[in-house]
DNA sequence: TATTGTTATACTCTATAACTATA
DNA sequence: TATAGTTATAGAGTATAACAATA
């Protein structure tokens, strides 16, 4: 029987499973607040800058342009951003808060900051520390900050 | 304006970056093979023992019983798997890798592991030790090996 | 009554590609 | 012709719940 290597031998396994077991606790405290992670991750993006192109917001999130566009519906129909023509350029558009998403941004960033602080809590500082900063080395060299999709 | 943290305070956030880099290249490199990430993880666990309960792979993989019975609907028309009755208990089933599954594993192996050693390549080998480290320590203290769903 | 597994339904996320309108 | 954005379609993953067969 050939040797064949575990799943666990993978580090890209153990890292699925540990990111998977955070994303799926943080989606059941924001489901409460009416959003899915990905709505959190295009609102916290618009807190920033306000007005700001679907295309950009694609190659920011790591996105297709269509699945920017599809998420973008659903925040407009929970009136959470708004979405205004590009006086410059008629093909544009501009993605926004609405009041209300401005309102809501702050409530989520709390629901991240509890959920993110009660998982890792596990670690001590320093490991913790260790683990961002591993993190950091891997999203730098990677270049995985907006990996331009389409 | 209310203090907000930003997506890279969350090391959750950065975690599922990483992740999802990791996973999106090596579903590439098995598509080749005709299977998905999940499917690859199903089959590698068969091959170390074979006649397994979907009950039992479904609190393994940390998926729902209805998920797992999707799962096995497609490898089984893929012909990688088969699905027998359990002679015991007539209500169990059990499923284990067809002879085209045994041959396919290691071929998947191959690939994982390619697929792991390019990725962390960028971190020396008492980092990538350590990111090992600190994820088998998440893992272990939240029990993720099987997360019993359902 | 409880359990095993399947099936039905639905929603999110993702990708590809066709399409519209502007440039 | 090229670009910005939307829309259509489809597949994968997940969850809930209803269901059939068996215990």
């Amino acid at each position: 029987m050939a040797i064949v290597s575990d799943l666990t031998a993978h580090t890209g396994y153990m890292l699925r499973m540990v990111s998977n077991a955070v994303s799926q606790e943080f989606a059941r405290a924001v489901a409460d607040e009416g959003v899915t992670v990905a709505e959190w991750v295009m609102l916290r993006s618009l807190y920033d800058n306000s007005a700001v192109a679907p295309s950009a917001l694609a190659s920011k999130m790591g996105m297709t342009r269509g699945a920017i566009s599809k998420l973008a519906d659903r925040l407009l129909e929970k009136e959470l951003i708004e979405r205004t023509g590009n006086p410059d350029d008629k093909r544009g558009h501009r993605l926004s808060l609405s009041d209300a998403g401005v309102e809501k941004v702050p409530v989520l960033a709390r629901l991240a900051d509890e959920n993110d602080a009660a998982f890792f809590a596990v670690l001590s500082r320093k490991e913790h520390e260790g683990l961002r900063r591993l993190l950091h080395a891997l999203i730098d060299k990677h270049r995985l900050s907006g990996i331009p999709v389409d």
